[in-house]
DNA sequence: GTCTATAAAGTGATAGAC
DNA sequence: GTCTATCACTTTATAGAC
């Protein structure tokens, strides 16, 4: 039923992408990063990985500590990037004298879209997806400690655009919004981008998709 | 960071009713489905298992053969209930003679909603919320197979409804949807039931809201 | 159908040579 | 900083007594 076969957990062009540029901490973050998107922090064994990364078995811990912190740090990474994005996207949009729900909804989908395009940003993305799935205490802490300012520095906003809406149903309908997008970033029924369609222009029509419907979802009466 | 201590994995009282009842072969799907949902397929073992269903670690083996086959069985033992309880609704409503989105959407979720709402179903809600998040294809492969029809039935239904959607938009849409919905569904952001609303309002007012919200998220220019 | 005992392989982590 | 070798433990699965 559930693969945990070891040969054909990357594509070898996957494999030669992780294990071919950077030093040994980065090639281990990359390869991490891959596996654990496709088999899960359990799924994924230390031996696996740090033969996808060319490194050797004794460096993870050598690096890392334990491979609970090397799961951290594999958050830490795209988290701490993609969080101060968001945050600086809220900014400029704050400050003008008529911010729409678009604007707000773009500054916290765009940096994340932008993300899950590039190649190794899309796995974590479905990294990002599992530990949602996952519903585990520590790694909530964890997420919640590290970048909670920046989903309330959101929901402040939602609530100061949509005032006619309770908090209970502000939240409601943030968290299915947020479903929505997280089901989405993790590359699941994402469409594909067609031959004639530039990859810059298929990026401009996701976002204009999932930023309408989230609009949709907030806002109807 | 990721739990995988073995004590706290159940609350007393859930593990009670997990081992207290039924066939050894039931108390061991009960068993797995609490399991999976808070550790994952990898991360639960058949000795967690086999101890919280206060059965012999055997057992597992001579009744299902594998722990892959014990992952399968605890889908189909829900998933065959669900689906069928589904295709009678949108049976119902389908006949009438001006069937609303809403009617076929209350067809689709309501079924699922009572199952979350029934102590041990929302614990396989998780469990669906995981395999989703693990983008394993032979267990997509599987529920595409035994389940597929269920999702083409709805699809054609909501094709009929909006005829104004390109198909490519349409599936976009479903997609974002049933992304809420699992996100919903899974137990993550459900808003929790104060003690002078009854549990069958309750599910009326969470039915009501993830409907409204679907229907935005569809139908909206 | 249930049990004990155990096989065979995998796991994270570490000590110590280089 | 990288390596080999290995420890202590857990995993799934099975053989064979009852």
């Amino acid at each position: 039923m559930l693969k945990r076969s070891f040969e054909p957990a990357c594509r070898p062009g996957m494999i030669l992408t992780v294990n071919s540029s950077g030093s040994t901490k980065e090639r281990i973050l990359g390869a991490a990063e891959a596996l654990f998107a496709q088999h899960g922090f359990d799924g994924a064994s230390l031996r696996q990985l740090t033969t996808v990364a060319g490194v050797n078995l004794a460096a993870v811990n050598y690096h890392f500590g334990s491979k609970d912190k090397l799961v951290e740090q594999v958050f830490r990474r795209r988290l701490d990037a993609l969080n101060q994005h968001r945050l600086a996207e809220l900014a400029k949009v704050v400050g003008q004298p008529q911010t729409t729900l678009e604007d707000v909804l773009a500054a916290y989908i765009r940096p994340a879209l932008e993300l899950s395009h590039d190649g190794n940003g899309s796995l974590f993305m479905r990294v990002l997806a599992r530990a949602f799935a996952e519903h585990d205490d520590t790694l909530r802490q964890f997420l919640s400690e590290n970048y909670g300012h920046v989903m309330r520095q959101f929901t402040a906003e939602f609530a100061r655009l949509l005032p006619q809406l309770s908090k209970p149903e502000l939240y409601w309908r943030i968290d299915l919004v947020t479903g929505a997008l997280t089901h989405a970033m993790s590359g699941f029924g994402m469409i594909q981008r067609k031959s004639d369609v530039s990859e810059h222009l298929h990026r401009e029509q996701t976002a204009q998709h999932l930023i309408r419907f989230a609009v949709a979802g907030l806002s109807h009466p």
